[in-house]
DNA sequence: ATATTTTTTTAGACTAATCTAAATTTTTAT
DNA sequence: ATAAAAATTTAGATTAGTCTAAAAAAATAT
């Protein structure tokens, strides 16, 4: 059984290598994980010593089928506590995070299926990512950045790439919600930035940044 | 901020010594966290040097009104999830207590005043124990064991004394909840054993043990 | 191609929580 | 009242996770 040290460190990992497909450096986990290098080395060699990842000395690591395995299983609790959260418990998106970050280590796999049952088997959060299901299995769907989308097609918000706070207070704030449907406008030159209608109701500028942020399907 | 094991040893004081009224060994403590005397002393002194306790050498402890409210605090996170689990969940009675353990150690309070609301401010939780409000409050029904009560007045039962897993498994199979109504049809003379009637339909015999470990208003 | 910079690892130390073994204090028994 | 037993504390060691400083390796820049 991994420590909760371990499942956070195996976590970072997974969201760093894009879902386990690329290889991590060991600057980059002490970045996100607000540690130093050292202690990023001592923790790769226990996950290593577990097969959880494959370590080549500096050259980073690779997550294995089980660290990855592993690694779904803590993000599955994380954003089925998020859902909960915001479901059921009246939080609003941008109060979630840190809390699923202590629920996501409970251990006790009959909590987290009858959890699951609770919610009615959710698919995706209250940011719009994926619930990973009991065996591991996401649903992918393909998303662009809302920066990237042309013409005046009907857009439909899927999710945050990043779920910071303050963005997130500030799409609720502008009227911006997962599964809101948007037009573009018009396109500043100058900056990058979109002017969108939203719900066929509300007209606003963002950023590029913002609109970078906002993943969608046409 | 408490840590993880500090807010069990505070946890445990409280229990021994009957809601922080009387002193509690160094030994008692051992034999209830599962660790040896020596680990004890040392957790003692952390715990007295924030004040939480009051230490004697050789004499043992007392929890001081500090103490005594942080562990309130962490019974009250305690008996809400284990309401939760049973009421949301649909967890038996019986599962809740291990995985209650763990989620009284999260830091929210926001997540449990949100938790308290979603149940309805509950007063007792699955086994008739008490939930200390917001403030610690708990609202105390005095209650004796049925082996302790006499003739054929109506008996409700209120909680258990020890909750273990088996006991309350037993509960199950013949018949008895909190808030079941009881009522005694004979004493066997020679162990002490009940022949009780529950809810007007149900005879069965119990052991004294477990008349014992039953507790009930007349 | 080699020197400089950056990254990573190693070595050694620290804290929290635990342990065993030895020393000390209290309790119990005669 | 004193000796034996039991409980408690102290001393010193261990493990997980962290750190700083120094050494080693890789990347980069001229």
């Amino acid at each position: 059984m991994l420590s909760y040290t371990e499942e956070n460190y195996l976590k970072a990992i997974y969201h760093l290598s894009d879902s386990g497909t690329k290889a991590v450096l060991t600057s980059e986990i002490a970045e996100t994980m607000n540690t130093k290098a050292a202690s990023v080395t001592d923790m790769i060699k226990k996950l290593s010593n577990k097969n959880l990842i494959a370590y080549e000395k500096y050259y980073g690591v690779k997550i294995t089928k089980q660290g990855r395995h592993e690694a779904l299983m803590v993000v599955r609790k994380h954003r089925l506590w998020e859902t909960f959260l915001v479901q059921k418990l009246q939080f609003s998106w941008d109060e979630v995070h840190d809390v699923a970050e202590q629920l996501e280590h409970i251990q006790s796999s009959l909590l987290i299926e009858k959890l699951d049952e609770f919610l009615e088997f959710p698919t995706v959060d209250p940011h719009g990512h994926p619930i990973p299901d009991k065996s591991g299995k996401i649903v992918e769907v393909r998303q662009i950045p809302l920066s990237e989308c042309s013409g005046k097609k009907k857009i439909i918000v899927r999710s945050v790439k990043h779920g910071s706070p303050s963005f997130l207070q500030y799409l609720s704030k502008i009227g911006v919600y997962i599964g809101a449907s948007v037009s573009i406008l018009d396109k500043v030159e100058f900056d990058g930035s979109l002017e969108i209608m939203i719900d066929s109701k509300k007209k606003v500028f963002i950023s590029r940044e913002a609109a970078q942020n906002l993943l969608v399907t046409e």
